[in-house]
DNA sequence: CTAAATAGTTAAGCGGGCTAAATTATATAG
DNA sequence: CTATATAATTTAGCCCGCTTAACTATTTAG
């Protein structure tokens, strides 16, 4: 096995064991808060990018104007999301998080959160050092690729 | 900072640079594939777990058994998962993925792992070896979290 | 053997999420 | 100024996914 082979292998090792925590909870998550798919992709996409125009969300999400449009109209009335006019071009709606949008966000984050704070706990101090020099590396690297 | 906030916030970039590279091109596989998200947790279950019941698979996504049922018969129908009887207790149908079920979580994994390859071409081979050798770390204590 | 519990399916009904087509408002090209 | 293009919305219609309730088949308790 190449010295890249390994490389991938282990990340892929590391990677599923994060998605598969991540997945359940995240399905979870979606069905209480009744979120479709497209609606956390919109929300995710919001909070990476900031406000962007209606047509912009539907093509990211690979769906018509018209489907973008009802489906943002159901986060305004859960108050994720607000609407504004592009003063710029005012045939444009900016879309942008809500507070509360924020919130929802965050909280999904949270348990995330709590599960490495255990991880740090059972690693030495000389491991975390190790970890986050490593990490800190694929950062680095991952943001060349773009 | 302490060093503990310290890994939780370098870890936390980390994963949210994976997951936003994941999200997205999950988000499009699911629609192209015209699988919903109870499908999409049935078929990596199926893939972790192995073969389960209807009512297992509808406890695991919080569904009912009918609602199960129904999902369930339409990925029969694109033949992803196959029904048997357990032999053991013929009230209960034995769901298993099918060679094709098989390939369709395979290729949702591909992408992924190009872009694994496409990291570790960028990376100096004493930087592969320490990442591997801090993600080993990092698997093995996360096991030990349960 | 009978009664109750359990596993799964089916049917009816509701709302979500998508599309295509029509509509409104604004911006841009000639 | 007029014609065309663009951004968003509305409407009608379709299918999906969920629930509850009723039903079938099988197992288990007494």
């Amino acid at each position: 096995m190449s010295a890249n082979d390994q490389f991938v292998s282990v990340l892929h090792q590391w990677i599923d064991l994060l998605m598969h925590r991540s997945m359940r909870r995240f399905i979870h998550y979606a069905r209480e808060s009744g979120l479709s798919l497209s609606m956390i992709g919109t929300l995710f996409h919001l909070n990476r990018m900031g406000s962007s125009g209606v047509t912009d969300l539907g093509d990211h999400l690979g769906v018509t104007s018209a489907a973008t449009s009802q489906m943002l109209e159901r986060l305004v009335q859960q108050k994720l999301i607000q609407r504004s006019e592009d003063p710029t071009d005012r045939r444009v709606k900016q879309i942008a998080l809500t507070d509360k949008g924020c919130q929802v966000l965050e909280e999904g984050l949270r348990s995330r959160q709590t599960w490495l704070h255990n991880l740090a706990d059972i690693l030495s101090e000389k491991e975390k050092e190790q970890i986050t020099a490593a990490t800190n590396i694929m950062i680095e690297k991952a943001k060349q690729l773009g």
